[in-house]
DNA sequence: GCCCAGGTATAAA
DNA sequence: TTTATACATGGG
């Protein structure tokens, strides 16, 4: 991957592996705003960025060599070819080419462990433009001042509260699921840093231990906040309609893709679905 | 008004 | 172990 770091920001040559539009709109995150102009605005840690696109790069706006290396290559995952991940998981799984071909230029964001768990507990029932809702009024509540927005609070800082303090963000049932996560992560009983290395099947049960937190959500705080590709909604996946055209397709065979997979599957069941119904 | 949202807890079969 | 229902809220 190529990039300069020039008057304007980070000039990332990346071509067509970087879609903003696929990333940020894809429902793993739910802190990037696109403006009228195409560009995209977010915040991440306690950096308050624009990023847009130009010709074949992708610029990350007033971006310093320090936070390209400290922060940005990390968070947008770019030592990693997703090029090379979609031909591996075509080659292991040859039925999955049109999934794969569905949606190009998304990539896994590597957010933070806490607040996407934080934010999958919001998600559940529930829909995009309402969670993003939810997450900006938990920022702008309980998270410090940060550019033109908030960052997002810490689980020290929402785990002192109790449900009721919540009640502004109208996050319905899910409150006290919140304060729960919060309390377990804070007092260490559920430990999100070890999650980075240890085995999936540990992580998920240590993080079903908080109320609210189920397969789903335990899965997606791992592919989304802990960049373990490999984590998979079994569950999910055996349950839901979703296998309908992929049924033959085993998690084993996705090997170590298997989130990134079901991710592409997800998203071309879903314009399929889409294109039925218009 | 009505249906539903990338779910989960709870009770009952 | 599997299946049904409630859950808070508001977008479409």
């Amino acid at each position: 991957m190529k990039y300069n770091i020039t008057q304007r920001g980070a000039e990332i040559e990346i071509g067509s592996c970087f879609d903003l539009k696929n990333t940020f709109d894809c429902g793993q995150c739910f802190r990037w705003n696109e403006n009228p102009d195409g560009s995209y605005s977010g915040i991440v840690k306690n950096r308050d960025v624009r990023i847009f696109r130009d010709g074949n790069c992708v610029v990350i706006e007033n971006c310093t060599n320090e936070d390209f290396d400290g922060i940005w290559k990390k968070y947008f995952d770019l030592d990693t070819s997703y090029d090379n991940i979609r031909m591996e998981i075509t080659q292991l799984c040859p039925s999955l080419k049109c999934a794969v071909d569905s949606i190009n230029g998304i990539r896994i964001l590597n957010q933070e462990p806490w607040e996407a768990l934080c934010s999958f507990i919001i998600s559940q029932n529930n829909n995009i433009p309402r969670i993003k809702g939810i997450v900006s009024r938990l920022c702008e509540g309980f998270g410090d001042k940060c550019g033109i927005g908030y960052t997002f609070p810490s689980a020290q800082v929402i785990g002192r509260l109790e449900a009721d303090d919540l009640a502004p963000l109208r996050a319905g049932f899910r409150a006290r699921y919140i304060i729960d996560a919060a309390r377990k992560v804070s007092d260490g009983s559920v430990d999100l840093e070890k999650m980075y290395y240890a085995p999936i099947a540990d992580c998920r049960k240590e993080l079903m231990t908080i109320v609210g937190v189920g397969a789903k959500v335990a899965e997606c705080t791992l592919l989304y906040g802990l960049h373990r590709l490999e984590a998979f909604p079994v569950d999910v996946w055996m349950k839901k309609a979703l296998a309908d055209q992929f049924s033959g397709i085993s998690v084993q065979s996705l090997g170590r893709y298997a989130g990134i997979a079901q991710q592409y599957i997800f998203h071309y069941t879903r314009s399929k679905a889409a294109a039925i119904n218009s």
